[in-house]
DNA sequence: TACTAAACGAGACGGTACGTCCCGTCTTCGG
DNA sequence: CCGAAGACGGGACGTACCGTCTCGTTTAGTA
């Protein structure tokens, strides 16, 4: 009836939860000054100050060392309250880009996408600690545009969804392809284009 | 006569011309079977029942010789002529999509691109290789639009480019994003969401 | 009454005598499946029922817990009286054969011989342990050879010192040649040959 | 019919008899100063400024290779003509007595005769580089003790290779012991008391 | 009966070496 | 000069144990 009964306290000694952020900060330096492919787990553990079995008692391989350690930076990202639906979109756009730009997302971030297609459960903690947390984003800005009347009332809860998800496709994906394939700047002005075709879209698809 | 002569035929046992297309077929062979990251040099060498040496004669590492291998299959991809730009784009997603489905693509694209972002020579391998080279599919698909009368006239050049980047970058990012990211289906419902969120922000935007 | 009650009985929990006797054992049980290289504190610890830390608060390090574990194989041996010398010596030269043969002894004893050359303290233990407590039998044979009259007596003490020490290397160390270096059978045959060759020398050394 | 036929010359890269020859010789110098427990092949491989894979592709493990390097020096051991049998084993007993008061020998020896208790292979390969090797030794001596007269002929030829066999036991057996378990010094007077026990032993048994 | 102090199990820790895999280069021979 | 074969120096991998440590939990004798 109680809560010990579940796993009170587990025998043994406890893990170090200094180490934990230690390597999660020595895993983000590396990719700044290595990049991903450079990277590796005797070098991350040097710098974190820790046995390389440590590490490997927390995460079963870089990859999912690299998930956590750079998931974190995309909670950094909000969702500002500039007035308009359209400045609070090219607000974050903008957030996002610049996470992007740094070193240890912009070599890390397609790494793992590219290992994930071939490992299940890394697919699997990507998609709960960087996918699914970002679409909070989405949500947040469609919800706030309809209390603010700029997008209309959608009762159907499927197809709310779905277009969340395109929205979050579309937006991500574009910005993702702009900055690393294309290796284009995303800047202002690209960003007010972006906007303008998905809000245009949006409402136009709203009318129909 | 002249001494030009030389590099018409050099001297020596010339290059084996089947040994190029045994290289890249056992290329993309050994990427179906094992993906990128286990993919090995000396695996690709004996498929092709070539010595390492010969491999390294031709390519400088294994990033470059996989965009050679990946590169051709994306020349495939056709805009057909369905009367409509809508079913258009449509059909071109849809294979699209399906190029992203083949294992060899869906973990070498990622791969490359995020090797690329750390090594230049390989960025603008695969910007000739395959970016710029499908690119045409949206200037296609735009002029034939504009004399269907689907699509408005714009006359200055460099908005006209401005807009096919986007075009390219939020179509091929969005198809990405969604396959390999958010690792959900490209099926034609999605595929129908995206072109007419497209489609109805192009209009929108020239109506403006 | 005085300070000098502390040792008899410290405070605090006492050692579990059943842990010592249980190590002990599982020592020889993995000896004899794993070998000595293979053989690991943790697996012992594991065999035993005990943590690593107990092991640890008895003995520094492998070497002398398997020299313990070792030795009291050895004071199973037992000269027994036959009647004559060569009966009683070929008898214990076959027990201490056997016990050679045995998996646990086998390859830890040469094992700790290799470790001491470089241990002091090990070399120490070996030899209070295994070594002189051994030599018993040596004494004891030749002093029963005397009263029997089979072997003159000696006076000088320290000649027979020196006779019984090389009677004891000759002995063991044929044995332990014959059987981990050489790799052929103490059989009984050889051990006639041996004894033989042992008294005919003794007794030729004394008529000198 | 020509000798052509086996295996005339390997395709490919021959291997480097330079490396050969200072990885034996690293291993010495690594023995002396390590000993065997603390001996690594990664040190080996730096002493002898090549890369571990080197050492893996010629030597299965640290023993065989231990065992090679070692075997080399007990082909150094010579029988002297000094005129009586006696002098002439005195004096190979006391170089092979030297030759166990080396860091390199003493240490290494007994390990890999422990680990050849679990090893098939590597007590095949001690029997062959080493313990045969030395046996010529005691064959030479016979012989010519017997062209001497100083011990009789005898005809049977598998007593022959019995008595050789016990003798070589006997010896080697009786030093290593007293080197390394007694851990006492294989002094002149040692060796003389050993040798006479040997001889009179001998004669004695062929008087019979 | 409670206190105290050591022993206990469990298991995390920093560290070292392992033996393997692959890299990209080189050295040989034969075509 | 090309190509196969394969050895080379190098570097990272992930694993296995080492011997130590830090927990919370017994288990005595003592107060």
């Amino acid at each position: 009836m109680c809560s010990r009964t579940r796993s009170r306290t587990r025998p043994g000694r406890p893990r170090s939860a200094e180490a934990d952020t230690a390597i999660l900060e020595a895993t983000r330096a590396a990719l700044v000054e290595l990049g991903w492919s450079r990277l590796t787990m005797g070098d991350v553990a040097t710098r974190a100050g820790v046995a390389k079995t440590t590490l490997y008692r927390r995460w079963n391989n870089k990859n999912e060392l690299v998930v956590d350690a750079v998931a974190v930076l995309f909670d950094e990202l909000r969702l500002p309250d500039l007035g308009s639906l359209q400045a609070d979109i090219e607000d974050v756009v903008l957030q996002f880009a610049a996470l992007l730009e740094r070193p240890e997302t912009k070599t890390a971030l397609m790494a793992v996408v590219a290992e994930s297609t071939r490992d299940e459960p890394l697919r699997e903690r990507i998609r709960t600690s960087i996918v699914d947390r970002q679409k909070r984003l989405v949500l947040e800005g469609r919800q706030r545009a309809q209390e603010r009347g700029e997008l209309p009332e959608e009762r159907d809860p499927a197809t709310v969804e779905a277009v969340d998800d395109l929205i979050f496709d579309v937006v991500a994906g574009a910005v993702v392809h702009r900055a690393l394939v294309s290796a284009e700047p995303v800047d202002q002005a690209w960003v007010q284009r972006l906007t303008a075709l998905m809000l245009g879209g949006l409402t136009a698809a709203a009318e129909l």
